[in-house]
DNA sequence: GCAAAGATTTGCT
DNA sequence: GCAAATCTTTGCC
């Protein structure tokens, strides 16, 4: 499955459900980092202490952390030697939404404060009331939300996404309702150049609410 | 050892 | 529509 060429890796995952503890969603939006030579890929410069999971086995997680705050999801693919791997930019969530909202407000209060200290209450307070009015098609709506509302750290990076004892993994759904798969340039990879950026590798199902919102949906 | 940029999100103009 | 927030990684000196 994941070790399939990445795009259909990448389509596989479409419909897929991403579980972690009682929280589980369903994965809508995906974009396919394929190779040393795509210059949009963290493996652009070749193996790094970061994206090292993407030069390990497919079904293992690639995290890392985007201009200094948001932490994003990849699901690795194809065979050690292929760097590769799937980032997961929007979820629909499906159970544990109460947790999803915890951890984004977790995420957002802790921005900023050193490790261990406790965040002010009135800025909490002030995170919670505006998360509380999220709509839950928002919820995961772009790959920082992802990580923010499953609660994704830098040090789940590398782990087995496809171990079914994990508390998170992937898991099929046969009871997904059927859709089509719609495919588009990739979002923010302006810097690759124009060939990179222009290539059809982010796909989605079509006309899903959970979208992300940078994206437009479409 | 330091400067620059980034697979984003949010809020203000 | 634009810029700030925030910090790790990369690349050059």
């Amino acid at each position: 499955l994941l070790g399939a060429p990445t795009l259909e890796a990448a389509g596989a995952l479409l419909g897929a459900r991403l579980v972690h503890g009682e929280r589980a969603g369903r994965i809508v939006e995906v974009e396919a980092y394929i190779g040393r030579a795509d210059r949009a890929s963290h493996a652009r410069f070749g193996r790094t202490e970061r994206n090292a999971p993407m030069f390990g086995p497919p079904g293992h997680a690639y995290v890392y952390l985007v201009y200094g705050m948001h932490r994003c999801l990849n699901v690795v693919t194809e065979a050690p030697d292929a760097p590769a791997a799937v980032l997961i930019r929007a979820v629909e969530p499906l159970a544990g939404l109460c947790a999803m909202r915890d951890a984004r407000v977790a995420t957002e209060a802790t921005r900023g404060v050193p490790a261990g200290l406790a965040p002010d209450p009135v800025r909490l307070e002030s995170i919670r009331r505006r998360i509380d009015r999220v709509p839950e098609h928002r919820l995961a709506a772009g790959p920082g939300l992802v990580g923010a509302a499953f609660g994704l750290d830098l040090a789940d990076s590398g782990r087995d996404l496809l171990d079914p004892g994990s508390d998170l993994r992937l898991e099929e759904d046969p009871g997904a309702p059927p859709f089509s798969i719609v495919r588009t340039p990739r979002i923010g990879v302006a810097y690759a150049g124009p060939e990179w950026a222009a290539l059809p590798w982010r796909l989605l199902i079509e006309g899903h609410p959970c979208i992300s919102v940078k994206a437009g949906r479409r």
